[in-house]
DNA sequence: TTCTCCATACTACTGGGTATGATGTCATCC
DNA sequence: GGATGACATCATACCCAGTAGTATGGAGAA
């Protein structure tokens, strides 16, 4: 025991591998209907190279979901952080979120698929890795809830008269919909479905006047 | 075996007890997680009283399945087929959609949590009530597709500028996504949350001039 | 030699499904 | 109207396949 055996986040490259394969088969039949053995067909190898890497099916899954957030919100950050008309940049979050579930297929959708369970076991479990994983999620509906915020301040509208946390999850809900019929072989084109889904939400927050 | 006996949809009186528990136990463990003892124990009884209504765990679900589509689905169509504004018409059908969901929380909540295992049976499985749940779905997103684009039409919008189906499946994905964050104990205000997300998607297909 | 990396073989247990029987109810016949 | 058979309605006890996790050892590198 040195380097890796069962710890979590990226236990070297072929840990990696483990962790790829693992998003790969979640996100086609769901965690509670994947066994070890489908991981290790998928990787052509047997239960022993998930075990040396991963100290259970559960943590597997953590690292995934975990890995899955931080690409989904790094991304999303670093445009909430840029400065500029509010409402451009909510269009570029919202493009940039369905970018990535459309790119990031095998990660996003093993974490949307997951997101009722973890939100049932919440306290549940022992992991405290769930409820950091939590705090993710806020803090991504937080990013958008602010730039919801700027626009409508923006456009002179009175913020307690608008239920902007209902807004946010309406929008996150259009964007994180793609997960369940997005396929990468029938919708080729990603750019413009990102393109039509972000304007579909910034104009869902734009009322005419 | 005369009445009931294994067959589908309601059962009698007793069967629909035993589909609004497995309906309630589906929604907070999903269907996975969930085992027949469970389902029995949120009865008060045994397996054999299920197994007596039901030939197995995947019909249990199909009929969960079936009668929250049949609910939301006639729900919507009711006003989809109304006539009047169309701008108007679609905020009634989300709105509806939305109260619909708040209402029935076990049998929406249900179908929500295993939409992405059933999108991956498609024909997979042998049962065809999966192919008429699938159809059933399809008339939904169409209805909304339908008045979206008399929407545009009445805003002298052409047609083919526009991907309707994708701003269709944003619109829905607003609408399932309560079923992620929607807690009966916290968010009390059903018809305001109804109206806010009513108001969020009939703006997101009527950019300002 | 020692340690990493992984395959093999095994254990223990969960959970879907079944076989069987107990109990109650209703109709029918004497 | 009471006895009797038939059937619906479940509970109990059991089977067995699938699967998470473990114990062990072997091959190769350092």
């Amino acid at each position: 025991m040195s380097e890796s055996s069962g710890r979590s986040i990226r236990s070297g490259e072929r840990g990696r591998e483990v962790l790829d394969a693992a998003a790969a088969v979640f996100a086609r039949k769901g965690y509670a209907q994947t066994s070890l053995d489908d991981i290790a067909d998928e990787l052509g190898a047997t239960k022993g190279l998930i075990y040396h890497h991963y100290r259970s099916k559960e943590s597997l899954l953590l690292d995934v979901l975990t890995t899955g957030a931080k690409t989904l919100i790094d991304g999303v950050r670093q445009i909430a952080r840029s400065d500029g008309d509010p409402r451009a940049r909510l269009r570029a979050m919202a493009r940039e979120h369905v970018r990535i579930t459309m790119t990031d297929v095998a990660y996003q959708r093993t974490a949307f698929r997951s997101l009722p369970m973890h939100v049932y076991l919440a306290r549940r479990s022992v992991d405290e890795r769930w409820g950091k994983l939590h705090e993710l999620r806020a803090e991504h509906e937080g990013m958008f809830r602010d730039v919801i915020e700027q626009v409508l301040k923006e456009d002179g509208r009175t913020l307690d008269s608008v239920d902007t946390r209902t807004l946010a999850r309406g929008m996150l809900g259009a964007l994180n919909w793609v997960n369940v019929w997005y396929r990468e072989e029938r919708d080729q084109d990603v750019d413009g479905i990102a393109d039509t889904l972000a304007e579909f939400v910034v104009n869902g927050v734009s009322p005419r006047p």
